[in-house]
DNA sequence: GAAGTAATTCAACGACGGTTGAAGTATATC
DNA sequence: GATATACTTCAACCGTCGTTGAATTACTTC
């Protein structure tokens, strides 16, 4: 049952943090978190939003690792939401890993009349 | 015709950029051209698609801005693709700066229990 | 225990988007 | 000009997922 360990530039995997963060109303949750909005009805109010569709992005999100939920101690049935920070920062972690700039390697294409080309011209330089 | 002038922090811009990445063939597209290969044939071969998904998901990075173009200067009618480093740095500043843990602030709910201690807090301290 | 409140879960709908095979375009070669 | 190659576009299918309204759970208050 164990998953292949995936490094951080698995793509698959990196594939499916990006689709929790790739719909708007999550992304407006997620900034008014930041905020520091915490309940469910004052994130109602302020995106416009019936509490059971906010519930289940917040489930989304929750499962995804980025949100922490709390119960009050007073009266328990209302529920404050927080972003969790660490995950936070593993996600600009991976992210930034992926999609870093210095990866870049020049052009090498393997195929084609430039490939052959290419080839050539390793071959020259290179010979061994 | 002229859209909004959209902020750094517009959540449904963000979307629809993340919406392009959100794709695990996509990604791995894009890992592939970081690392220099460019034709599409070798795309195909590498990724066991058929070459009209690739062309497919091609040009919806193109479309994002995040791939170029170049036709062969001897062939024509070989492709070859890379990744626009701009493109890329503009992404991970958007996203850097979506993302900023630094953005969290403190909890202050408005409302329930905690919200009318917060603001009778509040009122206490700052009473003006 | 009954009524009320905050939030979640459920079931059904509908649209968006990835996949597929076939047809089409552009360019090169014979 | 006919054939071949590299790639793109098209149309159709189908699964996924966001949305919606109703029912349900959890908790508090009367």
């Amino acid at each position: 049952m164990k998953r292949a360990p995936s490094s951080p530039l698995d793509p698959a995997a990196l594939a499916d943090r990006l689709k929790v963060l790739a719909e708007p109303r999550r992304l407006r949750i997620l900034n008014l978190l930041m905020e520091g909005v915490q309940c469910n009805c004052e994130l109602g109010d302020a995106l416009e939003m019936a509490p059971n569709l906010i519930s289940h992005h917040l489930s989304v999100l929750r499962q995804a690792g980025l949100v922490d939920v709390t119960r009050d101690a007073v009266d328990a049935r209302w529920i404050y939401y927080a972003i969790n920070r660490p995950a936070l920062d593993e996600l600009n972690a991976v992210f930034g890993a992926f999609f870093d700039a210095a990866r870049i390697q020049p052009r090498h294409p393997a195929c084609g009349p430039q490939g052959a080309l290419v080839r050539v011209t390793e071959i020259a330089i290179a010979p061994k």
